[in-house]
DNA sequence: TGTGAAAATTGTAACAT
DNA sequence: ATGTTACAATTTTCACA
């Protein structure tokens, strides 16, 4: 009962501690250089170089992206913005997936399960803003039944899914 | 009435055209060459890189990271858990949320106001590895007074906090 | 697969505009 | 603050264990 996979290697792709080190290295500093990696990894750098292009195609490493401070950029109000269909139908959840993604100072789209069935994190300028955010390009859909937003204090990111 | 600064410029900090698509160029791919940013940005090589490390050092670019692919580490369920305190002390909620975001798997958490105190997206092996994580590491704190939990269907990233 | 040394590309610092 | 140049560091390629 003690796990999903037999229990000699870690996660089900075939990741060594080779892997792992590159991978939590790239958490930490996603521009360190190749060669930093390889050191850090304990591997040649040519080795690191394949490994590397090897978790990208094998998706297990989806991507690397800058993180940049909201409110430098003139977003300081974070929100979280429950959100409550009236219709269930998969053509209208959809549509209205594809367009929350897309709003402007939309952080994180969840599509869940539950009392709600969208959850937004946004960022947003002040109050204003988000009013304005919800009235105009929330509320305004048809589909939307009703919204309940929540002043966010703070967002943390945890230690993500890397084992150690 | 149409915004919170001066309308001539965007931003708040002195950022320019130039900052905004090395920014934007980075958000897409961290790890584009310095060469690349430059192309991108309209600028020579030197003032790209120059740039960059004002971006860094201002606290715009708050870093680079890899981001994985939970699924392929072992981790394909994911939820939010909501988890209300019974005692808002500094103290208890500050120890906490330390507490919360190196649990393994969590991804984020959300210091809320509202029927909640804390939200989390979590990333976990399977429905028991989800049970254990609340039983064993969040309702096991004291302050803690009761979560609900919500399984997510599906992430998506928004577009950000990027002008444009 | 993983490695090491070469060639090709890229980043960095000094200086001039 | 930006661009040009020259030099140092890095990535990539490929023959080989």
């Amino acid at each position: 009962m003690a796990g999903e996979w037999p229990k000699k290697t870690q996660p089900p792709s075939g990741l060594d501690g080779t892997d792992l080190a590159i991978l939590a290295a790239l958490v930490e500093d996603g521009r360190m250089t190749n060669a930093a990696l390889a050191a850090r990894a304990g591997v040649a750098e040519s080795t690191c170089a394949y490994r590397l292009r090897a978790l990208r195609e094998s998706g297990v490493l989806t991507g690397i992206a800058a993180h940049l401070d909201p409110a430098a950029l003139g977003r300081p109000l974070h929100a979280i913005i429950k959100v409550r269909l009236g219709s269930h139908s998969r053509e209208h959840v959809h549509h209205l997936y594809d367009r929350l993604v897309e709003l402007p100072g939309v952080m994180t789209v969840f599509h869940v399960g539950g009392d709600d069935d969208f959850l937004l994190h946004v960022a947003v300028a002040g109050p204003e803003a988000l009013r304005d955010l919800i009235l105009e390009h929330v509320t305004a859909h048809a589909v939307v039944r009703q919204t309940e937003t929540q002043l966010v204090f703070e967002v943390r990111d945890g230690r993500g899914v890397l084992p150690g």
